[in-house]
DNA sequence: TCATGCGGAGTGAATGTTCAGTCCTCATCT
DNA sequence: AGATGAGGACTGAACATTCACTCCGCATGA
C-alpha cells in the first residue's frame, strides 16, 4: 500500500465538520476530531497541513457539494419567477435536510475564517462563485426585464439570503415548524420583496 | 472607598467587546482584554466570575442599549408600515452607527454562546424580550387587521431581521455603500415582503 | 527485508485562573 | 493638621490545564 487511504481524509473532515457544528471551534480540538473519525491524531497532519486549511477544507467541500446540488436545481426557459422559486426551495431543502452541514457554515461564516473568505474573495476576484453567479444572472436579468426591483444586487441578495437563512436557522432551532407550504409561502413573500 | 471603581469593570467590558468585534473569540485572551482595559489581567476577575460571565454580560448591556434606542423610535398613532419603517431604520442606524458592537453580536449569536442564549430564552419563556416584543404586536396587529400576510410570526420576523442584518453586514464589508435613499428603499421592500 | 501509512504518547506554547503581596484611601487619634 | 494604621481594590508572576503539532516505533504488505 502505498496511496492514502481516501476514506480517513473523508473520515477526518466529517468529524471535524460534525464536531465543530455542535460543539463550535472552542469545542472541537484536534485529539476529539480523531478520535470520532476513528484515526490517531497524528494521522489528521498527513492528511492536512494544520488545522486552519482543514477547516478551510471543510468549508471548501460543502460549497461544492451545494454548488452541485443546486445547480441542478436550474431549469432555463421557464418564467424568471418560476426560477427564482426553485432556488429558493431548492436551497431551503439543503438547509433543512444537512442540519449538521447548515450550523458549521454558520459557525465558519461569522467567524474570522468566514470573514478573510470573504475579503479574499473581493479582492482577488475569485473566478467561480457559481452558485452565486447563477443567482446573480437571474437578479441582473430580472432588473433588466424590468421584472425586479432596480436595487444594488448586494441588497437583492440580502433579501433573497438574508431572510432563507433566516427562516432556516428558526427551523433547526423550533422557532417554526416549516412544511411544503409554509416554505413556499415564504418563497412567494420573498418574491414579493423583490419584485417590481 | 469600599467600592470597587465602575469605571473598569465598563473598560473591561469594552476591551472585551472590541477585541472580539475585531479578532473573534481566539483572538480575545484574557491578558489582552486587561492590558487594553487598562488594568491587570486578576482585576476582570473582581468583576466576573469567568472569561464566560464576562462574555455574557457584554452581551446582555448591548442588548439593553439597543432595547432602549429602540423603544424611542417607536410612535404609536401612525400607520402600521410607518411604524415598522421607523423601526427598520432605526435599527439599521444603529447597527451602521456601531459596527464593532454589530461585529460582536455576530460573533455572539452564531457561536454555542448565543445557541445556547436562544435555548435559555425558549425554554425558561424569558419575560422582557422588549425589543422584540414591541415588534411582535406591531406584526400581530398587522395580521389581526389583514394588512400583513398571515405567516408565522417566526417567518416575519425573518423577512425583518433576515433582510435587515444582511444588508448591514454588506455595508460593514464594503459590499455596498448605504445611504439615507437605499435604506429608504430597501425598508420599502422588506415592508412588501411582509404586507398582503 | 525494505518501504510506508499510521498511531498516540510526548512537547512546547498559549491561555484561563489564582493568590500573595502592594499601595492607595480614609477613618481615627494625637 | 499631621501621623498612623487598617482595609481592601488591585496587580501580575506563577500555576495548572489545554491544545496543536511532532516524532519515533509499529504493523502491514511487497
Amino acid at each position: 500500500m502505498n496511496k492514502e487511504i481516501p476514506d480517513k481524509r473523508s473520515a477526518i473532515l466529517k468529524a471535524a465538520m460534525e464536531l465543530i457544528a455542535e460543539n463550535g471551534f472552542h469545542g472541537a480540538p484536534t485529539a476529539m476530531i480523531a478520535a470520532r473519525a476513528g484515526v490517531g491524531t497524528g494521522t489528521i497532519y498527513r492528511y492536512f497541513a494544520d488545522k486552519d486549511v482543514l477547516i478551510r477544507e471543510v468549508h471548501r467541500e460543502l460549497e461544492e457539494r451545494m454548488n452541485l446540488i443546486l445547480m441542478v436545481q436550474d431549469t432555463a426557459g421557464r418564467s424568471l419567477k418560476e426560477r427564482f422559486n426553485r432556488f429558493f426551495i431548492g436551497m431551503m431543502r439543503f438547509l433543512l435536510d444537512n442540519p449538521l452541514e447548515f450550523k458549521f457554515l454558520e459557525q465558519f461564516y461569522y467567524s474570522p475564517y468566514g470573514v478573510a473568505m470573504r475579503r479574499d474573495k473581493i479582492f482577488n476576484q475569485r473566478s467561480s462563485e457559481q452558485r452565486c453567479d447563477t443567482v446573480k444572472h437571474l437578479f441582473e436579468q430580472g432588473v433588466a426585464d424590468g421584472v425586479i426591483k432596480d436595487l444594488p444586487l448586494a441588497i437583492l441578495f440580502a433579501l433573497f439570503f438574508g431572510t432563507l437563512v433566516s427562516v432556516a436557522r428558526d427551523h433547526t432551532l423550533e422557532f417554526v415548524e416549516l412544511n411544503e407550504d409554509l416554505i413556499r409561502r415564504t418563497a412567494e413573500a420573498s418574491w414579493d420583496a423583490i419584485k417590481r
